[in-house]
RNA sequence: GUGGGUAUAGCUCAGUUGGCAGAGCGUCUGGUUGUGGUCCAGAAGGUCGCGGGUUCGACCCCCGUUACUCACCCCA
């Protein structure tokens, strides 16, 4: 038999591991929830025309179609009907509320946790099947500012609930930036922010050359450019910081009041979570005003765990705008880490927590009773399936990391007699199938901090 | 898409100019006649990624191919 290699970006997790994981989502969920977000979920496919707004073929895209479809029914790649998996979750979610937008009510809140599929070549934290947690606030042809800091609030709340230690979201403000650059005369912001976005890997110098390049910056404006993307604070000085840089723009103006906003706020609420960082350039493609971006403390390589920002104009219905605000956590990048450097760790890979023994093959009908008062309060039971000894049904629960092995026994007198091991101490102590109960730690698995 | 690395037991890996396919861990059995973990003894487990070539003979050398992996690009 040929073994079934595992495909390269496309996870599988062991039981354990999987435990983490909806550790992971069943807190996002929570937190989502406990701020009044409704969930959604999409379909996984869309049409390529919807996905990819402006008509060019991004190879990035798994394209789907029947096996048996004939030529023409398979379409080309540029055939705009032509079935795709979705690439993230805010494209779908943009023209599910335009087709919805009579039934729901504004602004509307929701959340949608699904697997997402890109073509790119993997690495850690970038697979080709991954889930993103993404929650938005969409109104209808307004929407209060105020959501742009309560973003950033939930998902200083989110990721402070999991288990990744420190993280410090970036935020900055396109306006601000493009401001910047406009007042300093140069008209490709989007060309600006690429090169800049590179500092970290390229250098200063490797940024100025490439600005001189591409957007055709002089030396002096490229300088300008860079001192901007140097400015970081972790509460409002980046006004003043930005200001003593003598550069004027109404554009400009307006998002050093809005990013303002936001820090103040933020950083009251959720001090050394939140920092002013210029030299966020996230979200080129339909971010319009506030930007976020997160990472883990002392992971910074690992990327963004959780990005989003503000969109004026990403569903359009007609002469009906919808603008947004939203952020998505990246659950697969961030559990890869978790996973792979042992943050966290589960109890144990399976629900068990009590294994009912059998001490002879005519026994599992009376086991499978235990078993069932267990269960009937909420205690994860299974019945060994065989009488083997002893000892090997302790060693099955053992390597399970099961911690309990029930054991029944029957006296001369005909008196049931009903103990409970806990196989990591060895202590061993009558119980009542009706009333006995694990400590609350044992009673399911658990994630805790590893090594 | 571009460039590097790797591919041998379930896992981690050795394998001598080219001469019988190996170790540790894990698994199973027994020692241990009904309560595991230690210890001892034994066993099972292989298309050496795949295809071709060179050779008396290939895990080893050559060509091709596929997969995995790291980096670049880009992004959650």
């Amino acid at each position: 038999m040929a073994r079934q290699a595992s495909l390269s970006g496309f996870t599988e997790l062991l039981p354990a591991e999987r435990v983490v994981e909806l550790h992971v989502l069943d807190s996002l969920r929570r937190t989502f929830e406990l701020h009044g977000f409704s969930s959604l979920e999409t379909r996984a496919v869309e049409t390529v025309g919807s996905l990819l707004q402006k008509g060019e073929i991004d190879k990035e895209v798994y394209a789907v179609s029947r096996l048996q479809a004939d030529e023409d029914e398979r379409g080309g790649r540029t055939d705009p009907q032509q079935l795709a998996l979705h690439f993230d979750l805010t494209v779908p979610f943009a023209r599910y509320v335009v087709e919805n937008a009579g039934y729901l009510s504004f602004p509307f809140r929701r959340y949608q946790i699904q697997k997402c599929w890109r073509g790119e070549r993997p690495q850690e934290g970038r697979a080709r099947e991954f889930t993103q947690a993404d929650i938005d606030v969409v109104g209808d042809g307004e929407l209060p500012f105020v959501y742009d800091v309560e973003m950033a609030l939930i998902a200083a709340e989110a990721l402070a609930a999991l288990p990744i230690g420190d993280f410090v979201i970036r935020i900055n403000n396109r306006k601000l930036a493009e401001g910047f650059y406009r007042g300093l005369g140069l008209d490709d912001p989007t060309a600006v922010l690429r090169a800049v976005d590179k500092l970290e890997k390229i250098g200063e110098s490797g940024v100025v050359a490439e600005l001189v390049a591409t957007a055709g910056a002089t030396e002096e404006q490229a300088r300008a450019a860079l001192a901007l993307a140097a400015i970081r604070t972790p509460d409002t000085g980046f006004v003043e910081q930005v200001r003593a840089l003598g550069v004027e723009h109404p554009l400009l103006e307006q998002g050093l009041s809005e990013l303002a906003e936001v820090i103040g706020l933020a950083s009251r609420r959720a001090p050394g979570r939140v920092v002013a960082d210029l030299s966020i350039a996230r979200g080129l493609d339909y971010y319009t005003g506030t930007v976020y971006e997160t990472v883990m403390v002392g992971h910074e390589s690992l990327g963004s765990i959780c990005s989003g920002g503000r969109y004026d104009a990403l569903a359009v219905k007609g002469d009906r705008r919808f603008p947004g605000v939203g952020l998505s956590v990246g659950v697969t990048r961030l559990l890869a880490r978790v996973l792979a450097q042992k943050l966290a760790v589960a109890t144990r890979p399976v629900p068990t927590a009590v294994l009912v023994s059998l001490a002879d093959e005519d026994g599992w009908a009376a086991a499978d009773d235990v078993a069932t008062g267990l269960r009937a309060r909420g205690i994860p039971t299974e019945v060994a399936a065989t009488a083997a000894k002893f000892g090997k049904q302790i060693k099955y629960a053992d390597r399970r990391g099961i911690p309990f092995v029930w054991f029944t026994s029957v006296d001369d007198d005909g008196t049931v007699r009903h103990e409970v091991k806990d196989i990591r101490s060895g202590e061993q102590v009558p119980a009542d199938p009706e009333t006995w109960t694990p400590p609350a730690d044992d009673l399911l698995p658990r994630v805790v901090p590893g090594d």
